[in-house]
DNA sequence: GTGAAAGCGCTAACAT
DNA sequence: ATGTTAGCGCTTTCAC
């Protein structure tokens, strides 16, 4: 088990000081020694233990990743993209989950502890923050970057959600749309994250700038889950009044929802109802629906570039970047019906 | 930054070693004494080393976790699961990215070389192992558990993919099904993965135990993914002869892109064909696919409960376990249609 | 180019 | 109940 540098060192006939320099590929030691060493230490299956080292230059070689989910679409997409960076530059992942919806406070404190002492740097998945913790990331003196969202006196890798909410809601209006809904994501309202606030004044701002009325019977809350994108459809079509003929989805697992409810109700997409998300999800495609794609992986791959090169000693390599966004018309959007027969459910589900 | 268990101490007027035995809760420490330290100790915001002590004690109070993908569906589950687990614990988890189809060799030997000297257990996530592989791991003597597919030598946590892929098939033939395809999974073929070989046998012998002719022809290969899925269905309606009246799909994924893509082929599901998955992926029943729900999530937080178990010093606590599986019948499957139009189209996507 | 020696910050016997 | 002391395994001056 315990095969230690001072092992190798006494096999190759060296001092432990010697090894070191060897293994790492350090200068001031002979090509012939340094050869010798690492035949070596790959024979007896030496590897430095990282607590050692840790211990002997302050660093872990390791970025910490808080997140408030690992299973959910835009995590687990930007968690690859950390991944793939941190992979061949020989740095260690050490993963923080908030647990979403489940045990608020204490965990978090309990988590601040832990990231302590424990990585070299830090990137937050889009996580609702507060004030105060905030501050304490501050405190800890290490590189940090945010992605997936703006947090106040931090650097981060974002998409500019306000510019992406209207570019979909004015692809709704330029179809020729009026009658819009609005299903958007609020999944941790108390602690007010940007995210789904900024996404919201897009679409409304849009509305206002087109001069089309903003009816708030047509307003639903979601939790970015597709279960809850099915349910607003359903209180949608059940309300007594009129039927908007489009909906404006904050993200794509609601407009899942949302189609995948449509058919068992006989409702034609997008020939009855116009759907646009935003993600482009990698379900998307095969769904048909009309998005604003955006990449959490190389949002994620950039910020922990930018993390790496700060450690590597590149001052300032830490910095906000707005990422890209694309409009992804695909069948879910079409030019509204003038004269469309009333909402008449047409047909059972599948049928 | 570097406030120490020493400034701790001088500030107490006590030494080091009792305010190590305080801050973790040990006895031998006065009520008092403790109270004070702790006090000291969060006013400085003072958190032990974990490099320090963890190569004092030779543990690092981490938990490995070895992913051949994390932004896919069973993988990011179990990742939660782990999560979980490991939390209240007070362990952190390291994650090690194999990178799925992208860079084979060379950065399976640097993971293995990353993983040692760092963690405490490990825990790897259903990958396709090579026997070298395996032997390193076990040369590694630490507590090892596998989720999500058997591994010889090893102790695992995953369903019976074998009975899964019976009963599903058999849910089938129940239907009167007889024309049945096969959508199977295969990605990873040169490392002989088990869960795929197993699915594929189940459907195999269930279908020879009811005397029903498997037809080479309906024979598709995928990758677990919903793109895959769509080709197959695809290539399997453009060849000439007879059609299938059922599917069974290796993965809800792909049976998402066959549901998906019989929409735009006007083929109805489930009236022209039934449509099988196995897993009960988060939108299965959103889309109403039948299926064969597993949980990732319950079997990876049972296997990191064995392993921290073990690490608690409960000898045998990993073993091997079965984890349960259930039939979810939903909208996607139906009794044969003894006389059925001909699968001509009906009308376009959406119509 | 290589070695000796002094830590890094903690833990764990052993004293007291 | 508390302090003293000796490492844990590596890195890093500083000599040679």
């Amino acid at each position: 088990m315990a095969v230690t540098a001072d092992d190798v060192a006494t096999v190759a006939g060296v001092s432990t000081a010697t090894v070191s320099r060897a293994m790492r590929g350090l200068p001031r030691v002979s090509p012939k020694t340094r050869e010798k060493i690492l035949a070596i230490a790959e024979d007896l299956g030496y590897v430095a233990s990282s607590s050692a080292s840790g211990l002997a230059t302050g660093r872990t070689r390791t970025v910490g990743v808080l997140a408030p989910y690992v299973n959910r679409w835009f995590f687990s997409a930007a968690l690859d993209g950390v991944c793939q960076e941190l992979h061949g530059r020989g740095y260690n992942l050490s993963l923080f989950n908030l647990g979403g919806g489940r045990s608020r406070n204490r965990d978090r404190a309990f988590n601040r502890t832990m990231v302590q002492k424990h990585i070299d740097a830090l990137l937050v998945l889009c996580t609702p923050l507060t004030k105060e913790e905030i501050k304490h990331l501050h405190q800890v003196d290490m590189p940090l970057i945010v992605i997936g969202g703006p947090v106040i006196g931090c650097s981060s890798v974002a998409i500019d959600d306000y510019a992406v909410a209207e570019q979909a809601t004015n692809h709704l209006i330029s179809l020729g749309h009026k009658d819009i809904a609005l299903l958007h994501g609020d999944d941790d309202s108390a602690l007010k994250f940007a995210v789904p606030i900024l996404r919201i004044k897009g679409f409304k701002d849009s509305m206002v700038r087109a001069e089309i009325p903003i009816r708030k019977q047509w307003d639903r809350f979601g939790d970015f889950t597709a279960v809850s994108g099915r349910r607003a459809l359903v209180s949608l079509w059940e309300q007594p009044g009129p039927r908007p003929t489009a909906i404006f989805c904050a993200s794509d697992e609601m407009a899942f929802g949302v189609i995948f409810e449509a058919r068992r109700l006989g409702i034609s997409v997008p020939g009855d109802l116009s759907v646009i998300g935003i993600d482009d999800h990698e379900l998307s495609e095969a769904v048909g629906l009309t998005t604003i794609r955006q990449s959490p992986t190389d949002q994620a791959q950039i910020g922990t570039k930018m993390l790496l090169d700060e450690l590597a000693g590149h001052r300032g390599a830490v910095r906000t970047v707005v990422a890209s966004h694309e409009l992804m018309v695909r069948d879910s959007t079409a030019p509204l019906q003038v004269s469309r027969p009333s909402h008449a459910r047409a047909r059972g589900p599948g049928a």
